[in-house]
DNA sequence: TATGAATGAGAATTCATTCAT
DNA sequence: CATGAATGAATTCTCATTCAT
């Protein structure tokens, strides 16, 4: 057997159906876990042999690991959008909330949430925690900007971040692409999730 | 021959260690998940064998599923509290939520996190979603009577509930029992949750 | 299932059957080669599953690594009592050579050839490789010890040390357990490959 | 479709190639035996996919096939040069191991070593076990004209091809082709393994 | 009560092989 | 001629589970 796991990510056939198996074992991942995932569970989805899989990753922790680094690009241009869009901290941050879940239930998706980390080898944990770290230090940062301008009220950065990024790494754990709910989750998240539910 | 599985919770000695192990068992299934955590993770916590687990508990399945109604009778109990206490819904809410962690982060923890809902057979996973929906519909009820009284705004009671079971779920991914954390955590969750950002 | 494989050698019990293991396990790599061995083919020869030998052993190549001790051992007795009778280095070859194919052949046996490097783990194949070297050092030393004594002609040792350890190495090959085979090597060996063909 | 398969040896471009592949493939045989030798080891070597071999050999067990026969014919032509070369049956002993080891540490090389015959498909089985054991038969009665001349002593014809073909045999296992040792190989095995250490 | 020993089912992974292009 | 893509069989290995002691 021949890989192509050596060619430019370029190839646009190769390419293609990579990204389609990395959503199906996004999906997989996020309803069972990683090691309640087997290998045929992704494969079936795909109409494929197990074996197949191997033809464009290497093994099964490289399957979720590339997941992560998917879900961390989605996470750093929602980022990226909310922050070159201006306001103040407060408009940064919902607007974040929206283009994330934004992302996170539509085309894009599913996204693998970051909870199996422990499956990863350590080389890639190690990168994988620090892209969470590092989007995480973003979006603290973009809380105490809304602090310093006022539109943010005083509080604890790095527990609000945990907060909100757990009601969002939440969803896919009950979202499992029904149309009308993910509209719903655009429309409220973000909103519960900045203003809090004072009347 | 008198198996173990049919005494009484009372029988004290019985009772306290099969606790210990189910503790035991939600930390691993919190930090691993169900596939992920072997028997031997968990009797090695408890400096057993994995075959002597089975003097306590049937299988595995079992074990999730008495973690799970571990579980439901904490956060019952959170509901039970912050709704004798009385007050108005948005009061109510967050003396909930505060209770949650409490126990969460506290020494009735660790407490499994109901997020491997579709291993257990078919009774037992009939049992636990009801058991959480219940608990989500309680919430739910909380909300609207905070909408009612007019201290809680307008919202979808439905994903107001994921977005903060949501976040609560989440915390066992990163919290590991430092003690000062867990202070925080009792600190600020109660608070963000319920009020937002808003300054 | 909890393994026995931290426990200490003088087990008696485990260490019986672990090392009728690495007899069959010899048996099966001098017939088809480590990868051509499997797990199955040895298991088969003890009356017991697969699986059972993971109970005696970490992996497959830990139990090609553990023949090679073996064999390494049996080389070093074979290799000391020769020295330990003392008498001129010819004298000394010639006993080491009986000494060493009445192992092989033996009760002992069968020893697995050293013809498997490549398939150890690095750290087993530097050790592996430095107890071989050894031993063929010592090989070397005692032909010099012959030629400096006059009772060996001079000559390339290194070379010398390699055909006849191929001899002997070879031997496993071509010699599965017939009891008058066995004489016959034992009685004919050690002449040819210290005294040659000549008249 | 006319298959390549069928065309007779003298189609220069093809037997060419082909001839190249069953080096390759003997030099991966002798290194990690018949099942640790994947054809893709062989087809890296050539630059070329395993797909590729196809179009050379109908299936692997053919391609060991092959490089036996081609051992043979080499060991065989060794043999009858020796014999061809008259003297008496020492001299001509003396020659035939060097022609042998010539060969093999030579440009003809590498030669596959017959381990792994019980790899083989029965028919292949049968008639490589023919070849081979008609060149231990050519040994041994060269041996006994040895003897008969008197320039051999006395011995088990038998048991001292099986002690010389070892030496032959294991050199694979530790020349991987430095010159400076082929030359060493070729002057000091004739010697050792014809007439021994003694001084 | 708990362990040692073993098993059987399933999982990941490799690999020879095929075939359309 | 050669490759890309895929498959099915075999193999290693893990793990829940059992049972005699």
């Amino acid at each position: 057997m021949t890989t192509r796991l050596a060619r430019k990510p370029a190839d646009s056939r190769f390419a293609l159906k990579r990204d389609r198996m990395l959503k199906a074992a996004a999906f997989c991942f996020n309803q069972k876990g990683y090691s309640g995932t087997s290998l045929k569970d992704v494969a079936d989805q795909l109409g494929l042999t197990d074996a197949a899989l191997y033809y464009y990753v290497r093994n099964k922790e490289e399957l979720v690991y590339q997941c992560y680094l998917r879900a961390a690009e989605v996470g750093r241009e929602a980022m990226d959008r909310a922050v070159s869009d201006g306001g103040n901290g407060f408009d940064q941050v919902r607007r974040y909330l929206r283009y994330h879940v934004e992302i996170m239930v539509g085309d894009r998706g599913p996204v693998a949430i970051m909870s199996e980390i422990p499956s990863l080898k350590p080389e890639h944990r190690d990168e994988v925690l620090a892209l969470s770290r590092s989007h995480s230090t973003r979006f603290e940062a973009m809380l105490e900007r809304g602090i310093a301008d006022g539109s943010i009220a005083q509080c604890d950065v790095r527990m609000t971040g945990n907060a909100i990024m757990g009601a969002l790494n939440w969803i896919p754990k009950w979202f499992h692409g029904d149309a009308t709910i993910a509209q719903n989750i655009v429309d409220e998240f973000p909103h519960i999730l900045s203003s809090g539910l004072k009347s």
